[in-house]
DNA sequence: CTGCTTCGGTAACAAACGTTACGGTAACAT
DNA sequence: ATGTTACCGTAACGTTTGTTACCGAAGCAG
């Protein structure tokens, strides 16, 4: 496993290696020596390219961040109906395959250390509120006749209940399988009245 | 601050620790001597209660779901109605005030700090799948005419719900203050079909 | 070929960690 | 009063941590 000789390809890779760390080892066991290990280099090259522990933690946050707003973006762009882009943004916030539950542990991991950093928790809060007002933006298009309060609702019950279930199954893959969470998140939809059709409901 | 005499309650008293140090330090900074700092005594005391530091970790994860379940337990025999009791006992369940955000908060701790410990990951196991049968019973006492996979369907979109809305107030308690919660989880029970009256929706 | 810069690995540092060993004190039994 | 036991604070152990300093190799200019 040889590094890219690219500069910031580098800090890319590295980052990569604190989500492995962090999904397979966890916080605890998230020093800089596990982190070269995993990116196949030593500590030398790691402390070269950010400054300390806390610069690679961050950078490996908001790249974490950047990533899955650019997919979500995709799917988004992909979609051929309001309803259809609401399910599938939140459907890839649940952990339904092993690269969406590696991310969903990797979140966890973030949301813990963010207890005791102050900017780790300010990355989350201006993340996470972007999400929602993403996702609130999908809802009121998907039901353009809402109030505004019940769209807020609305949103806040859907984004609460894939991020839960993510966790859930993130920590308990055998007791919460991908089929299980999607008929949680249709039968959501459906009581919501924002079900679409074609996601093979009866 | 003087530790009880009794020896069990001594334990006790040392998971609170834990709690503490979880829930204002985080993950990482949860050292023996962190928690012999919190509770007022020295490590000595900790290392004479537990054998090492990972089980005094298990006890006090053990003691975070004994108390939560009988809190629980207490909740719902004090229910007037089934749907009532669904509702109390959900609502406990999210962060909507001081004492549910640090649980939240511990929580989280510990499920981070499972992902390397197949001990710690079993006890959250046997324990989200117990606090998931409860659910899954109560929106079947709420709901008695309901087709098994949907009562199932259904409960976990509950359980996810409010783990997740608990999480994100836990990390953003500003952005998501307490009557945002309750609004969103009236709502939910509404549009499945679990409203109950009495708490206060117009 | 020689000098200079850039890069990254090696080795060491102080601090903090989990854990162990020891010593002193209080309570109880005889 | 004396021996015994339980209790717990103190101090130290070896290890691991983040971080720093140093050193050799590679690339390029002259």
């Amino acid at each position: 496993m040889s590094l890219p000789a690219d500069r910031s390809a580098q800090g890319e890779a590295l980052s990569r290696a604190v989500w492995a760390v962090l999904a397979h080892q966890g916080l605890e066991k998230l020093t800089v020596r596990a982190v070269a290990a995993a990116a196949g280099c030593t500590t030398g090259l790691v402390m070269h390219r950010f400054p300390n522990r806390r610069a690679l933690l961050l950078h490996a946050r908001q790249l974490l961040h950047d990533t899955t707003r650019q997919r979500v973006e995709e799917l988004e762009a992909a979609a051929t109906s309001p309803r259809a882009a609401l399910r599938a943004v939140l459907r890839q916030g649940m952990a339904i395959d092993p690269e969406t539950t590696n991310w969903s542990i990797v979140w966890l991991g973030f949301l813990a250390a963010a207890v005791a950093d102050a900017e780790l928790i300010g990355m989350h809060r201006r993340n996470n509120r972007a999400w929602r007002q993403r996702v609130e933006r999908l809802v009121a298009a998907a039901a353009p006749d809402w109030p505004v309060d019940q769209v807020g609702a609305v949103a806040l019950g859907l984004i609460a209940m894939t991020e839960g279930v993510a966790a859930l199954a993130a920590a308990d893959p055998a007791a919460y399988p991908a089929d299980q969470q999607e008929r949680m998140l249709d039968a959501a939809l459906v009581a919501y009245g924002l079900g679409c059709s074609g996601s093979g409901r009866s």
